[in-house]
RNA sequence: GGCGGGGUGGCCAAGUGGUAAGGCAGGGGACUGCAAAUCCCCGAUCACGGGUUCGAUUCCCGUCCCCGCCUCCA
């Protein structure tokens, strides 16, 4: 393969090459569970799904990680508000995460380790830091020294001098520099707690993904993602980490996705303007939430909006209908094993161009434009043309299905098991049409075709006599 | 203020130093009893002003506007 990938830290496209061969680690910021998922999380979701799939569609085996952030700020204080326990919210959100990530088709991470499951790895890297002279505790809290660090700043291109105005407040009494960032939390009175050397506290946010990703990864794996909005400091400080501490390179690669807008703002829990992701899959469907998902560029922002899901749900529907017809023209022959090939080298090296997804969606598209004239000679029976229908067919729904996870080949399952329910109730009806348009009784015909409507059941006259499908199954509720 | 990313047909969105993919919407046509689906045809000189160049949308400078980060954040 010969994948380019941008990279935040060298700011350029550089060639993707793993550490080991054949081998990729990857390691994705997930979720602080302290509240229901929204669009922009979905993004990143996609963004880093899609990159994975597109990994292991090239034959590389992928070793991906997520973590769950179960303790911090917010979740405390939903659980004081609730009046419950800090684990039972924080388990409530992780499992609306993943169901919600089922249905946006997005595959499970083979890692999905918890912050409170690493809390002996988090104090052995602090105390690390300590022991380097990089990190010191006060009064139970321990803090990173930046200034330790000469590199400060490479990734998000900042200059430590000039990042001094805007330091943090917090603590400012307690820290030897305003820059300096927290490792370890002392406990306030009534807070959630873990036994440490610098006595009882939690850990400080960013110390968890260095910990956690070093010990599920190991030091110097290939691919670290997030949403740009982390770039920082989380990232930033995450590389501080480890590298004051070990003297080694953390992550290989950095790679970011850019925000969703709502209107012309961020969409972001703080600004007030988000939109559940939950309700998103649901209302739009998972095939056309990716599409629009993917319909940019994965760093340029994105805007969430009727006009462009519409967008999205109208090359959605152009997918499946063509893999609809294409199956049904191509009557069971075997994939023919060349008709897609030169669709899945373009559609490959969009893909290999820094993730270029609006590429290689049009590449979907000139497939099925592609298909026509082999889809009308294989609908009047010529053998070859169904072969290769049948090889465009299944070439849309690798590609789409298993790189960009639509969800082609599911929606299409769904309204099967519906079809064959209601096929003889509805061969009937057609079999009655037929007679009233061989009769040239065209009223009673299309009073038939509109009676099947209005029951979901939409009907096509082709050469080869009328064919059905069920357009509820269609519907997004997937 | 600092850093970064942008302004491409009605909308979305790729892209390249040699007169701009694709999709959506719209119009016309083929097909159809009518539809549906599908295919074909039709539209932009790339924010603005300079400069470099044989030639710039693509490189440089300036201007205007938009967005992100600089605090929690995908």
């Amino acid at each position: 393969m010969a994948l380019m990938l941008y990279d935040t830290l060298r700011r350029q496209e550089v060639a993707f090459v793993p550490a080991e061969p054949g081998r990729v680690g990857m390691y994705v910021c997930g979720p602080t569970v302290q509240g229901d998922a929204h669009v922009g999380h979905g993004r990143a979701a996609v963004v880093f799904d899609v990159l994975r799939r597109h990994l292991a569609a090239s034959g590389l085996a992928v070793r991906f990680v997520q973590n769950v952030t179960d303790i911090d700020d917010k979740i405390i204080l939903r659980a004081r508000r609730e009046g419950v326990d800090h684990a039972v919210i924080s388990t409530r959100y992780a499992r609306a995460f993943e169901r919600t990530m089922e249905l946006l088709g997005v595959l499970p991470p083979d890692v999905r380790p918890l912050a409170t499951g690493h809390l002996l790895e988090m104090q052995a890297l602090i105390t690390t830091l300590i022991a380097a002279d990089k990190a010191y505790a006060v009064e139970g809290d321990v803090f990173f020294r930046v200034r330790a660090f000469p590199t400060y700043g490479a990734l998000s291109n900042r200059r430590i001098d000039e990042l001094v105005e805007g330091a943090d407040v917090v603590d400012r009494d307690r820290k030897e520099d305003p820059l300096d960032f927290a490792l370890w939390k002392s406990a306030k009175p009534d807070e959630p707690s873990w036994p440490s050397p610098w006595g009882p506290g939690r850990p400080g946010w960013h110390i968890e993904c260095s910990a956690m990703a070093a010990t599920h990864l190991g030091a110097g794996f290939d691919i670290h993602g997030g949403g740009l909005d982390l770039v920082f400091p989380h990232h930033e400080n995450e590389i501080a980490q480890h590298e004051a501490a070990h003297g080694t390179t953390f992550a290989r690669h950095w790679v970011h996705n850019g925000m969703v807008q709502m209107g012309d703002a961020k969409m972001s829990k703080s600004v007030g303007n988000v939109v559940g992701l939950a309700e998103a899959v649901e209302a739009v469907g998972r095939g056309p939430l990716r599409l629009w998902y993917l319909s940019a560029h994965h760093r340029s922002p994105l805007t969430f909006d009727d006009e462009r899901l519409d967008d999205a749900r109208a090359v959605f529907g152009r997918f499946v209908t063509f893999v609809r017809a294409a199956r049904r023209a191509a009557a069971g022959a075997a994939r023919d094993g060349v008709a897609g090939a030169t669709h899945r080298d373009a559609f490959t090296a969009a893909m290999d161009d820094d993730l270029n997804a609006p590429v290689a969606v049009s590449v979907l598209h000139q497939l099925i434009t592609d298909a026509d004239g082999p889809l009308k000679a294989a609908a009047k029976g010529d053998q070859a043309a169904q072969g290769a229908v049948a090889e465009l067919a299944d070439t849309l729904v690798t590609l789409g299905d298993d790189v960009l996870g639509l969800g082609i080949a599911e929606v299409l399952d769904r309204a099967s098991a519906l079809e064959q329910r209601i096929a003889p109730l509805v061969d009937g009806e057609l079999e009655l049409r037929a007679q009233a348009r061989a009769a040239k009784d065209f009223a009673a015909a299309d009073a038939i075709r509109d009676r099947l409507a209005a029951a979901g059941v939409v009907v096509e006259d082709t050469a080869a006599g009328a064919v059905w499908y069920a357009a509820e199954a269609l519907r997004p509720a997937t």
